[in-house]
DNA sequence: ATTTCTGCAAAAGGTTTGCAAAGCG
DNA sequence: CGCTTTGCAAACCTTTTGCAGAAAT
């Protein structure tokens, strides 16, 4: 059940469109949660059993060098993935319950414009990690 | 060379002021570059010889537990320091050279302010790395 | 003397790599 | 068919842990 589109964007970005491949992919692109490597791996494998992690791995690491996700380092020593967004945007997670929220914000263009050490640099990419107690768990 | 005013300072975080820890503090505080755990093991084996990378991460966290250090993930699989400042600020990585810069910006409470989202949340902890190229490596 | 801290060695957790077999175009 | 990708197992790297001896209060 591997979209079609996910095997196009596949084939655009130069990469054979494997199975492994376009399960990774649509597991990202399906946007539930900003799932680590592992997760990742775990739901694959409900479809392909004999997937290897190293096969996960190697594929973040082709998908990231296409441009086609980004690889964020949350307040723990893994990696979370998401497909690339067009905004600009951030997370905020909750140290109590892990959840993340995403909100947009314009932040990089506000900095360069305002911070007198930023200037002259070409900003490729901007990460901002709020984090803090959500409501609930205050 | 361990200075007076570093084992104060652990004294009154409630940590012994033992010869490691006022090394490993001291030259978190020198406040050169944003060295990692064994960049900090580096630099303090040649005054200890004998001091034990374990012993640098076990007291790395202490000294965060106690609000001494903060410790950052850059865009790599391991930890970088610095002592805890005091005004809000944030980084700059220079893709092409290394370098960090560092500058003020009070961005969690403009965020706080003006994305809905983010209503209702504690900010306990705000991170933000832009990375790029700085003028001399464009 | 008691409690905390250290060195060493070994383990743990996430990620990467080498290689032969399988799969895509 | 040729070249890429995969699975498996082993290696790697940073960080953590267990333990017995050493140091601090």
């Amino acid at each position: 059940m591997t979209s079609k589109k996910t095997r196009n964007t596949l084939n655009e970005s130069g990469l054979r469109a494997t199975g492994a491949r376009a399960t990774i992919l649509d597991i990202i692109r399906q946007g539930d949660g900003h799932p680590d490597a592992d997760e990742i791996y775990r739901r694959a494998r409900q479809k392909l059993p004999r997937l290897s992690l190293s096969t996960v791995y190697r594929n973040l690491q082709r998908f990231k060098e296409q441009g086609l996700i980004e690889q964020f380092h949350f307040d723990e020593n893994h990696h979370h993935y998401e497909v690339k967004p067009s905004a600009e945007h951030h997370h905020i997670i909750c140290l109590g319950c892990g959840k993340v929220i995403e909100f947009d914000y314009p932040l990089s263009r506000q900095i360069i414009k305002n911070v007198p050490a930023a200037r002259g640099f070409k900003v490729v990419k901007s990460e901002v990690h709020l984090s803090g107690y959500c409501p609930e768990c205050r």
